[in-house]
DNA sequence: CGAGTATTTGACGAAGCTCAATACCTGTGG
DNA sequence: CCACAGGTATTGAGCTTCGTCAAATACTCG
């Protein structure tokens, strides 16, 4: 089959979690990639106050949604991994009231919002898969204030491993409870909103309680369910719908 | 001409600020109202959990999105006013992982989500208009992390402030720079997530800097770019078109 | 090996929280 | 009309979490 190599693939297969997808359906969405390109990692995949012309479609490599207050500080309020629609509201939404950097050396497909206009226009089926992409995305920001309203920093860090846990989970990415993380502890202490120092210190006391190993760029989960405790974790605002680890 | 009265009348104007719409299309947002029904303040609109067969429409008084944490705190992870659709992404997105409480006594009209289904099959133009209202939203969401991530309590204060009055504005309820604002600073300090102690200590911050006045209800903003400033504040994300204030 | 980056540690300071008490405000019943 | 109850706002004092500054240690790659 020619669409399992398809370049939209990663795409098509997050899709199909919510719904089936016709083989037309299929064949228009990779028809929708009007180029593929690569971002190496630390520069920007999309830059706020641009007005781009297409979206952009995450094939690998990990990106970081963020915004730079006047002080220069750098408040990330996402994280993308592989099959990630980074900025389809930018279809609607001109322009970017915000950034997106690269983490890694990242493999971006790009839409032409002409073809995004089209598809909207004449498969409602599509069209409502994408739509629905965009509304997890915001359950994922209300999830994320959340996270730094109402968590310690230690139960945040918690939260935010089991929620990269998941996600890393559905894509195939995880063995044995480990999973690759493309972040430092600066990038991380930007997603917590702590120093870095402080974001060292929660770091280690997960370490110390034995609940994560964390060497490298190597996180594993030594005691799930201790790690949801922690972390007030629910699943359900990523709405993934089959995963090892939790019941959904 | 009776669409200038009819019930969907808060959303056509909304939606008329991003496209226009023809007498067609507002026949149908008025159509598509099932019922109406009376919420009084302090009762929730949509439970935590339910999968509601309907979305609900915001006609009159105002609304606060929220989560409660396992410690049976709350975090408001946003405001609601008169025209918002404030449970339109439940049309795809059940079971709902947030509630919706009444602040005062609301009109709300309910729109059923196999209606919604028709439009969005039949009707692309207004699909994209309600697709977009859905992502303007996922903005405000983002600023809102921003906004616990990395403002300073008075700063942040000052930053809600300029959006809610920027949002009363748009729907014609300020005058001369005051407006009426639903929130007991209890519940101010579920939006900020601040105790409540602090939270009346920052707004006697900028009371003392005579920057706003606030008494009983009302809110007097009185040196808007001051409040601006302290806020950080840039109203991109609330894709507003017209205002008195800021050049947009 | 050396330079640059990432992590770790310590000491001290600031922002915000908790507890507790007091004042205020509004509606209710006697 | 007054007393009272229940919520709301305000203030003070001591404490916790997290930030800042500064330095030291590890790790990576040429």
């Amino acid at each position: 089959m020619a669409s399992a190599t398809s370049t939209a693939r990663p795409l098509i297969t997050k899709l199909q979690n919510y719904g089936p997808l016709s083989s037309e359906e299929e064949q228009i969405l990779d028809g929708a990639i009007s180029s593929v390109r690569e971002v190496e990692g630390g520069s920007d995949i999309v830059l706020e106050g641009t007005s781009p012309e297409h979206s952009t479609l995450l094939l690998s490599g990990f990106s970081a949604r963020y915004n730079i207050s006047m002080e220069g500080t750098r408040q990330i309020t996402a994280l993308h991994v592989p099959g990630d629609f980074v900025d389809l509201h930018c279809y609607l939404l001109k322009p970017m009231d915000h950034s997106i950097i690269a983490l890694t050396t990242c493999r971006v497909a790009m839409v032409p919002h002409d073809v995004l206009g089209h598809i909207f226009d004449t498969q409602p089926g599509l069209a409502r898969l994408l739509w629905l992409q965009t509304l997890i995305d915001g359950g994922a920001h209300r999830n994320w204030s959340i996270g730094l309203g109402s968590l310690l920093a230690h139960q945040h860090l918690a939260h935010l491993i089991c929620e990269m846990y998941l996600r890393m989970e559905q894509i195939g990415r995880t063995e044995n409870g480990s999973f690759h993380v493309p972040l430092t502890q600066v990038l991380l202490s930007q997603c917590l909103a702590l120093s870095s120092v402080h974001t060292n210190r929660v770091v280690q006391m997960l370490r110390g309680e034995k609940v994560i190993r964390w060497e490298r760029d190597v996180i594993t989960i030594t005691d799930w369910d201790r790690l949801v405790e922690i972390g007030e974790f629910d699943p359900l605002y990523l709405r993934i719908l089959r995963s090892k680890v939790v019941a959904v």
